[in-house]
RNA sequence: UCGACAGUAGCUCAAUGGUGGAGCAUUCGGCUGUUAACCGAAGGGUUGCAGGUUCAAGUCCUGCCUGUCGAGCCA
């Protein structure tokens, strides 16, 4: 007899086959049982009539627990009141396994609990559709890539200094080679790749040991950074715009089941459509001034409202907030103030204090999801730069020698793939967005 | 790191300073179309830890621990 996964159950009505899962729920009704079969693929309801099994199947029914391991045989069909649904009429059963009491019941649990449960609650259909949706987000950005020509170049995880000197690293003994701290980004071995192959992006795992507790942050997160050589900023929020909305498109077309799951307003998803709105930093701050948010400033005292929104400051939380809520597609903002930025962007030809990164900002208030910039190209500029931020000089040198030989304009940015699972799935918490996170209080399971 | 809030049965939550309860889960019984099934019964507690106030503390106070949310940092 077949054995078929789930998902494709609307192939095989009327037909006789095999389904290998586990049990997740069962309700009985006298003579009657409904166990509710899980594959990964999906659920199905089966039917057991005692009138119609062997004994021996309705009596191993019987002693079913939640999430025990089962092979079961009968003949698919429609399901007598709902549409579009089937159900497997049973007649047979081999147990392969009877679980021990499950934790994790149909019913509500607190986060800590799961948390603590990771291992099992990953089995839940909600968490099954977040995993999907990121596998076909993670699979869109491999396919866009491939097909437009990118080259996937890996980035070494161990690095011997801050990629951009800003956010604490975590540390770790390198042999006699004194300290090895865990890479934060890829970018600037991206940047030699870029050089080398002309496009080229990273896929891979990032760490950053700020002690964030909030539901955008994770300590160890996958990040996807794309390097383009001849590419200015302009050409960047081209590329941003086109790679978007391929990734969303994909979601929608190939995950429609999984984002029903999650109950996805897609609507909204649909709406992700070139061309995205591009507003300046500056014109953002007119928004913000207009809008009457003031900054926010801690004092000894407590905190003080600064309006109006002054020039130069990074925006927080309400900010980015009060610059997407008019508009129903990702925003890029760009041309920031170089003070807020990193030492790496490249200044504007036009006005030096301001430096040519571009930050996009999630629709539905996700907030950030990409950072990026033109690189700065000039040997003489980035030397300085580095002197400026008191960064080693030494451990540059390598990264400095791509501006001596053949430098050219050139352009990237960083997706923060948990954040972009967050935003499609419309999870409360980032913590959903990937299989085990780390948080700077969990490291376990 | 700072701020706010919370911690009571395996889980989710009630309980005016005055004898700690319910739903679910578990066990047993009932039910031939259930949908987080339902109905009946049973078992299940050092109220996070330490101290204090009080005739009396789950409840008020202090400290600690753990967690959640927010801020900063960012993807």
């Amino acid at each position: 007899m077949q054995r078929v996964y789930i998902n494709k159950i609307s192939d095989f009505v009327d037909k006789d086959v095999t389904i290998k899962g586990w049990l997740y729920n069962i309700r009985s009704s006298g003579k009657l049982m409904f166990p509710e079969i899980r594959d990964g693929s999906g659920i199905i309801q089966g039917v057991v009539a005692k009138s119609t099994v062997p004994e021996s199947v309705w009596e191993d029914f019987s002693k079913l627990t939640q999430e025990s391991s089962i092979i079961v045989k009968g003949k698919v069909s429609k399901h007598p009141k709902k549409e579009n649904v089937f159900e497997l009429q049973i007649n047979d059963l081999e147990i392969i396994s009877l679980a021990e009491p499950y934790p994790i019941t149909p019913k509500e649990h607190g986060v800590e609990f799961l948390m603590d449960r990771r291992h099992l609650w990953l089995r839940t259909p909600r968490q099954v559709a977040i995993l999907r949706i990121r596998n076909e987000i993670i699979q869109s950005i491999r396919d866009y890539m491939y097909i437009n020509g990118f080259i996937l170049f890996d980035a070494p995880i161990f690095t011997p200094n801050a990629c951009e000197g800003t956010t604490t690293l975590f540390a770790t003994e390198y042999f006699d080679l004194g300290k090895a701290y865990l890479s934060q980004s890829g970018q600037l071995y991206a940047e030699a790749g870029a050089l080398a192959l002309g496009k080229v992006y990273t896929l891979g795992p990032t760490f950053r040991a700020e002690n964030s507790m909030t539901r955008k942050h994770i300590t160890e997160f996958w990040m996807m950074e794309p390097e383009m050589a001849y590419y200015d900023i302009d050409d960047n929020m081209d590329l941003i715009e086109d790679f978007l909305e391929y990734v969303v498109s994909r979601v929608l077309k190939n995950c429609a089941v999984e984002l029903q799951t999650l109950g996805r307003d897609v609507s909204k998803l649909e709406k992700v459509k070139k061309p995205f709105p591009r507003i300046t930093y500056d014109e953002a701050v007119e928004i913000l001034r207009k809008k009457d948010i003031p900054l926010i400033r801690k004092t000894e005292s407590g905190e003080e409202q600064i309006r109006p929104f002054p020039w130069g400051e990074d925006f927080g939380a309400p900010h980015e907030e009060a610059i997407v809520e008019d508009f129903e597609k990702p925003v890029m903002v760009h041309r920031w103030p170089a003070e807020a930025k990193s030492f790496y962007m490249k200044r504007d030809p036009k006005n030096p204090d301001i430096a040519l990164g571009v930050d996009v900002l999630a629709p539905e208030g996700f907030g950030e999801i990409i950072g990026g910039s033109q690189r700065e190209d000039s040997l003489a500029e980035l030397e300085k730069r580095i002197k400026e931020h008191k960064l080693p000089f030494d451990d540059f040198q390598w990264y400095l020698d791509l501006r001596r030989f053949g430098s050219v304009p050139h352009s990237g940015f960083g997706l923060g793939i948990e954040r972009m699972v967050t935003w499609i799935c419309n999870l409360e918490h980032i913590r959903e967005a990937i299989p085990f996170p780390r948080r700077p209080n969990r490291i376990k399971p």
